[in-house]
Parts: C-alpha cells; sequence; structure tokens
DNA sequence: ATTCGTTGCGCAATCGATTGTGCAAACTTG
DNA sequence: CAAGTTTGCACAATCGATTGCGCAACGAAT
C-alpha cells in the first residue's frame, strides 16, 4: 500500500528490493528466464510488487513494444439485442486471443464515429471493426493512411474487406413465411408493406430487394407506397404506420427491433382491428414470439460474423465483395 | 498519405516543415499561442500534419502528461436494457465532459471483473466505475491502493460511494400495484410469488423486504416457498417456475427482465390457464406491455443515477450509505 | 595457470510526446 | 547607439517500461 500521490513504479521497486529497473522488468512481464536472472531475485521482486499493489502502466510499456494488442470496435448503439450481443461477443473472443477490446458506442452520428475512430487510432489500436458505421470508408481511409487494419461488419464498405448478414436471401425468405400465414390465418394472399430503415441503407435496400423477390416469386406487384422506409427509430416507424389504416386484412415486414417498437405501439392503437394484422421482423428480441401477430423473427448469426472478422484480423487480404453470413429464420 | 510500416510521429512532421520536434508538438496540441511560435509555422505544421494523415500517439502523450482523461467502467453483460442503457449514457456523459470513455463487459464473473479492473488501471484510468459488481470491495481495494477512484453503481459497496436504485420503495410499490390488479382482474389477494434473482444480491434481498412490506401492508402472509429467487438467467426462472402448476389465479413479482424471458416461456406453457396469471417486472423493457398479464414495469432511472455518479468523479467524498435514486414505475 | 563458456545482472538507448529553459534576432526606448 | 524588451524558436530532460549489449564472477577444461 502506498501514498497515493505517485503510482508505484519499477524504479520503486527496484530500489525495495535491491535490484535494477530492467531486472524488475523483466521479472514483472515474465521473461525473467530468457534473461538469466536468478529465482531468488525474481521472488524478491515479486514479493515487492505485491506488497506495493504495483500494476505497469501500459502507456509506457506500449510506448516501448511494437504491438499493443488493442483492438477497437466502434458500435452505433447498445439499445437493441443485436449490437448488444456484438459488443459483448467481440470483446470476449477478442480477450480469447489475447487481445484488449475497446468498443465505444457511437450513436449513429457519422462525426463521432469518425471521431472515435480517430482515438482509437490515437491508442495504437491495431484494427478496427467498423460496425454499422455510416460511413466506413471515411474510417477506413483514415486507418489505411494510419497503416491500421479495418474491417466493416453488419454494414460493408468499398475500401476494406467487410462481413455481413446474407440481407437478401433472409428477407426473401421471412417475406415468405409472412405471406404464407397471412393466407392460412387471414386467407388473404398480399402485397405486403416493408416497414422501418432507410433506403439508401445498404442493409435495407438489400431487404427491400429480398422482400420484393418473395413478391415476384408469387407474382404478386408492390405497389410504391408500400415500401414505408422512413427512417429507424420507433418514432419514425409509428408516425407512417399512423397514416395507414387498414381496412381489413394487413401483413408487415418489420425491418428492426426498434422499428418493431412503434409498430406494435400502432397496433395496439388499432384496438378490435390489431387481430387482422400479421407481421414478422427482420431482427430477434426474446419477446418477440409473445407479441400477438409476429409470426416470425430473422435472427442474424452474430457468432459466425464475429468468427469471420477474426478470421480477417491481422492479415492483409483483399476482398472486394463483403462476406455473407446467413441468418437464421425463427418462425412463430 | 505514407507507407504503413511506421506511423508519422512529430519528429517526421518536423523534418518535412522545417522545425523542431517540440514546434510540432506545440502546434498540434494547440499549445503553439502559449508558446509564441508564429501563425505562418503553425499553418504550415498543421498543413503538413494533415497531409501525412498524422495522429498523436496517445501512449506517448499520455506518459508525459500528469492527467489521462480516462474514465473506465465495467459491466456485467449487455444483454439488456439497462445496462446497455447505462453503458451507452455513460459514454455520452463522459464524452461531454471531456473524458474518455472505456467500458468493459465482465459476464458477470468476478475473476474477469477484477483482472478487467486491473487493465483498466494500467491505462491510468483516472476513475473507474463498477457496475453491479460481484465483488465491488475487492475492485475498490485495489484502485485506492493505486490510487484511481472508484465508485459503484447499481450494486453497493463498502469502501467507496455507491450510487442505487432505490429497490425497496420500487418494489414495495410495484407489489402493491400486481396486488390491485390481481384483485380487480381476477379478484383475488395473493399472496404473490418472487421470481429470479439472487437472496444474497444486495439488491435483489432489497426488493424481496419491499416486496414483503407491501404484503405486510395489506397483513398478508408470504409463504417461504413463495420467494424462489434461484437465479438470474431465464433458464433458472423458467425451472422453479415449472414445478409450479397454478390451479387458480396467480401473481407474480419478476426481478428482472431476464427472469421475465424465462417467465413468459413458462406461462405460455400453461395454455388457457395462462389468463390467471397476472405478474410486474422489475426492469423495463419496450415490449414488455404488450405481453399478456403483465400489468407493469419498474424502470430503473438510470440518466439520473449517472449523472449522481458523475457528481462523484474528481471529488474526494466519503459517503458510508449509497445515495438512493428513486424508480419510475410504468403501470400498464 | 591460462582459456573459455556459463551464469547473473546492470547500463544506457529507446519509444513519441511534453515542457522548462535558454538564446538569438528583431524591435523599442531613451 | 547602447540597453532593454519582445518575438520566435530550439535544446534537452522527462514520463515508465523494454531490450540489446557488456561485463564481472565463477566453474570447467586444457
Amino acid at each position: 500500500m502506498r501514498n497515493d500521490a505517485k503510482r508505484t513504479t519499477i524504479y520503486d521497486i527496484a530500489v525495495l528490493a535491491g535490484a535494477s529497473p530492467s531486472a524488475v522488468s523483466a521479472v514483472l512481464n515474465g521473461s525473467w528466464q530468457k534473461r538469466r536472472l536468478s529465482k531468488a531475485l525474481a521472488e524478491r521482486v515479486l514479493r515487492v510488487a505485491e506488497q506495493e499493489g504495483y500494476a505497469v502502466n501500459a502507456q509506457a510499456s506500449l510506448l516501448r513494444r511494437e504491438r499493443s494488442h488493442i483492438i477497437g470496435m466502434i458500435v452505433p448503439k447498445y439499445d437493441n439485442r443485436y449490437f448488444g450481443h456484438i459488443a459483448e461477443e467481440f470483446e470476449a473472443m477478442a480477450r480469447d486471443r489475447n487481445l484488449f477490446p475497446v468498443v465505444t458506442c457511437t450513436q449513429r452520428d457519422p462525426e463521432l464515429e469518425f471521431e472515435a475512430a480517430k482515438e482509437l487510432v490515437s491508442y495504437q489500436a491495431e484494427c478496427l471493426i467498423s460496425t454499422g458505421a455510416t460511413d466506413p470508408d471515411r474510417i477506413s481511409a483514415f486507418c489505411t493512411a494510419s497503416g491500421v487494419q479495418s474491417i466493416n461488419l453488419d454494414l460493408p464498405g468499398t475500401l476494406t474487406p467487410s462481413v455481413i448478414s446474407d440481407n437478401h436471401a433472409a428477407a426473401r425468405d421471412l417475406t415468405h413465411l409472412i405471406l404464407d400465414r397471412c393466407a392460412s390465418d387471414l386467407g388473404w394472399t398480399g402485397p405486403l408493406r416493408f416497414v422501418g430503415g432507410r433506403r439508401e441503407d445498404h442493409n435495407t435496400s438489400a431487404r427491400i430487394a429480398g422482400f420484393e423477390a418473395a413478391h415476384a416469386d408469387r407474382n404478386i406487384a408492390v405497389p410504391e407506397g408500400h415500401i414505408m422506409a422512413q427512417g429507424y427509430s420507433a418514432q419514425a416507424a409509428r408516425s407512417v404506420l399512423d397514416d395507414f389504416v387498414p381496412n381489413g386484412p394487413a401483413g408487415l415486414f418489420v425491418n428492426s427491433t426498434i422499428s418493431l417498437e412503434g409498430m406494435v405501439q400502432w397496433q395496439a392503437s388499432l384496438g378490435d382491428a390489431a387481430k387482422w394484422v400479421r407481421y414478422g421482423c427482420f431482427d430477434f428480441d426474446p419477446f418477440g414470439s409473445f407479441l400477438p401477430g409476429n409470426v416470425g423473427m430473422v435472427e442474424q448469426d452474430v457468432i459466425q460474423m464475429l468468427e469471420k472478422t477474426f478470421e480477417l484480423v491481422g492479415r492483409k487480404i483483399d476482398l472486394k465483395d463483403p462476406i455473407l453470413v446467413p441468418c437464421r429464420l425463427l418462425p412463430f
């Protein structure tokens, strides 16, 4: 235990243990055998370090070392299971690989995304994973200029490798599921409506394409107005739906759990007519299966995506096409 | 743009801009006016730095500076809205205060909690927030020995200040709400059952006390077997409930959204008898209000808790009693 | 008694940025 | 024009740990 003014350094320990700072350093970082220090000295140093509550100064250590072992990740939000799961699993997998994970959340703000990326590069991150980034290429360009590897996750970029869900295939499957259930439950054949997200966004547009492909498979035309992708928030979903008062059966493809929050509010406002609504959601939530009218959800394979991502870490691979990871369709 | 072998340093820029490293440093960290450097030199340096895609080496910078401006947080999980919200808001509030937030997730593993705390201290964090930590006092002791401030959030410790929800009051209110709704909906007067969490855990025991106080308010005895706190996971809740087959009305106090997941599975397994079940949950989830039988949820006031926490940061306050933050009861 | 290999450890340079100090040159004042 | 002041910048020490290298002491071999 020490005075709290200054942290204990190897120099303090060197004095107390009667050894040189370099010997102390070697003992504390485990390289003492390689440096042919005696076990007696090692034990002496370790004892003192323990007593003094020594903790290495990572800044000093990293400054001298060549590798930082830091791996950074930026994530838009923690407000849904998907990104929460990604962050949690990323940390665990990074630790398993002896890397120090630093995750930071950027609120879907492009400026903050870039600032956070710069900060992580400043902290000498060896690799930066941009998850769901608005402008991944800007970040990639910066990282490349600084000699830092970057990988895109969830949303693809064009400058560095990307790992994303197979949105098209899963959206197509989900659309078929919803259409099937509309037919069996309501005797109604569509077309469905697509709610939430942004058309410009890669994932949303891939999902819309899958949604339309499923309709095309059944020779059902999708009117333009049925694509209601005006934003990600619950509020955005709610307000596009509020203009829609169904007279008869209705089916919805909901683009995310956040949009789903708005959708269920709208559905509740329908009163008795709610029982004529069927929908599915592209995203998983454990309570989803208990929501009335929900016929199924798509769960993205977070583990698989992260495994593919970590396969790229530290490797110089030049991929132009995103790596597609299949999703799981969970029918209720 | 540079070769990616080495990152650009102030020495590289000094050569290119025809200036000394110290001048470059002063320009890049904004202290050049104080050092009476000419605007011409400053502009020259900035231009070169821009071209070279320079990013400071935070390790070198922090090594020399006295303050790191790093604030650390450990969080058990990101798998529910509560901790996700805490992490997200913590990051935002830290940035607002010009601090660099580093959040790490410790999977409710005491060993990992301690390791993560040590790592954050190594990175020279000025303050460490232990959120929902299993053994906060061990972490506090280590931080104190290293001269690092520590604060407990969500679960209290005894060695440093703690900010927690007023679990007792909110549990009592929630219990009354459930009892009221059991009476009005089912004509049934209890006693309720308490599901999820661990008795030894501070928060769970405070909630059980509030639960029992509400029953006492109404002169209802709570049989010992009605306290079913056998763990936090959905599976744990599910399996204690599976032994309970209600014949008639039943009311449950569910201790967290994770336990709620197990509870709704159990409820679904009841079939038609599910309509005789009413429950409330101590924790908020946006889909909660759509679950049949759910009469209300308690939302912990994350913003308030974090504001109280940040008020303590950087201050040497000696508090023995935890700071209690009221919760919001949301009746459905 | 040399020579040589091994053991055990310390010296000093180094990583990249910060900062106290010193010192010219330019400028002002009397 | 000498003395004093201001402007503009560079030098070098420093933060704490890592690491290549050197050197003394000791035992073994010739």
